[in-house]
DNA sequence: TTTCATTTTTAACGCGCGTAAAGTTTTATT
DNA sequence: AATAAAACTTTACGCGCGTTAAAAATGAAA
């Protein structure tokens, strides 16, 4: 097995010209059948790749694709980064992983990065509240992309996300049938704009079934969300700020924080009859399943989501960059329920 | 703020010649401190950045750095990963973050696209078990590369990791000293290669204080742990296979689905009076503090692992991609004491 | 001021590949 | 078999930068 150098050489090799041979790279369906098969027969023979930077260079548009998440750490995002990543293969495209690790300044050089790899697209949950607008807005004045997960009004060519409605009506409509109508338990500061969106639904829910809202907010600020959810339920019940015997938290993570507390101060949580409290949540994170109580939630629809939204990017990509017109997808929620509620 | 295509009309527009300003961003430190005044005067009226895909074509070797971990959607692998990116940024180079996702075909076909960028160096954490021994020995003979994590016996210039011993003589030994025995609980099959020496660990120091080993295997394979764990546990709770009120977990995510089997069954953990079992593990994972109830574990020195794997590419990189000899480093842990055991 | 080492400039080549133009061959159509 | 369209080959340039060699400029030391 000869080491190639260049594609001059492996064209050589192969019987083919060099231009028809970069023609096969940039799309093997371009070339006739019979010189595709010649040069797929050389290239198991020989192994030979394209030199990624020469090409890169030289080509208007890479094949490079950026995908952005806030938080990697948090397994939900690991996840969809995870679809986001093979739907990119499965298209042709070249991945790369980033996470803001919730921090603006990363964020900011993650998409200056970015930009100096000229990629075909990008795939981006930006961190919030915490983003830095206007940064985001040069960033996709210069870049096709497409938000996920969080949305920015009006940045990026498109929005795909859940429709944080249909989470939080689902769990408060449950709770409200099946026992007491619940709090609501969020951060007080939420990097993330879907707590908003949730804070607003439950209001809006609680009022037309005819209940009276009732809101805690807990303080506590970046990523650690479980912490929070402890500390911040830790007060909560020395203080008795529950007005029924349901929460619902605004996400598993701070949920997962809420249960453990509750388990600490001996509180059964759950819907069996030696039970005192009732805690359901949102998002489905992939440990939802093994707290204790196991967690019942409301699952973004994980497929939908990541799918939709790579499609769109690559639709995006396909007509040049620009969309007539920004939309913003919605996914509905699918209540699961377990034994916390 | 004009546009600068390119370093030629940057050096003009900086009055220094271009070779000159290639030199500068090779090494600002390689010019007259008045000439880098000049440049980065110009830098900071212009924001011109090299093109790095020019740059990388030609320089004989990338500052470009792989990171590669089995499972991302493991929280203790995207902390891990966060560690080494920001170490490597630190250091000047430009890391890119791969998940295998569990996954041997992908972690070759990572290491494959990994080559085609010619990366200055690669940290990599092996699947283990499930890796293509031969694919990542013609890795590292091409790529200079540090292992970590996982170790595979004589693969990559050098390895970093914890120290199994470490953990589970000081886990089985707080037990004991503390209460009954434990059983040790691990996957039948793992495809950690640290699982097995904390297997041996364990029969070892059980031995050496007196006590007959006893070891509980459950079925399952993949990266979905704490579903196997939940299951193991179920059985094995059913089956009364516990000799003694303790068990020791192989790891946190096995722990974390046997809590969560113990608290469905109603079984009370933990070393207060009411309660029957004791669990501790290993690895201090990101929610072993909020299981139900919080879990004793043996900490991995994130730290040192993260910050030890980093400096060790970073000298292999600068003494040519060669060490005289593979060296092997193990950081000891730290029993971390919470509720559980 | 002279001297000499250091740094910078000028000029030019090379990297590996995209791409275009013009000419040649192959395939499809009738 | 004649013709046109499609695909391929040849030739050559360009991309943006690394790198080198020789010439020129600079700075420090004498």
């Amino acid at each position: 097995m000869t080491k190639i150098k260049n594609m001059e050489e492996f064209a050589a090799l192969s019987g083919i010209s060099r231009p028809t041979v970069s023609k096969y790279f940039h799309d093997p369906d371009s070339v006739r059948p019979t010189t595709r098969a010649r040069i797929e027969e050389a290239l198991e023979r020989f192994d030979y790749r394209p030199n990624i930077y020469a090409v890169n260079q030289n080509r208007k548009l890479t094949k490079n694709i950026g995908i952005v998440v806030p938080y990697l750490a948090d397994p939900f995002f690991a996840e969809i980064a995870r679809y986001l990543e093979q739907s990119c293969i499965a298209a042709g495209y070249r991945p790369s992983l980033f996470s803001s690790h919730g921090e603006q300044k990363l964020e900011n050089e993650i998409l200056d990065s970015l930009q100096s790899m000229k990629p075909a697209g990008v795939l981006l949950a930006p961190l919030g509240r915490i983003s830095d607008r206007s940064a985001i807005e040069k960033f996709c004045a210069n870049v096709p992309t497409v938000l996920f997960d969080s949305n920015l009004d009006g940045l990026g060519a498109a929005f795909v996300g859940s429709d944080n409605f249909s989470f939080v009506s689902q769990t408060v409509e449950y709770m409200t049938r099946t026992g007491e109508p619940p709090s609501f338990f969020e951060m007080r500061t939420p990097a993330n704009p879907n707590a908003n969106k949730r804070r607003k639904a439950y209001v809006e829910v609680m009022e037309h079934l005819g209940f009276e809202p009732h809101i805690i907010k807990v303080d506590g600020k970046g990523w650690t969300f479980e912490e929070i959810g402890h500390k911040g339920a830790l007060k909560v019940l020395e203080e008795h700020g529950l007005r029924t015997d349901s929460v619902l938290c605004s996400n598993d993570r701070l949920a997962i924080g809420f249960l453990a507390a509750c388990y600490e101060q001996g509180i059964r949580v759950g819907r069996k009859e030696d039970c005192t409290l009732r805690v359901a949540s949102n998002d489905d994170h992939p440990f939802a399943k093994f707290t204790c109580p196991s967690l019942t939630t409301a699952a973004h629809d994980y497929d939908n989501v990541a799918g939709r939204s790579a499609e769109t990017l690559f639709e995006l990509i396909e007509s040049g960059g620009k969309f007539e017109a920004r939309t913003e997808t919605l996914f509905p929620a699918r209540l699961v329920l377990r034994d916390s509620a």
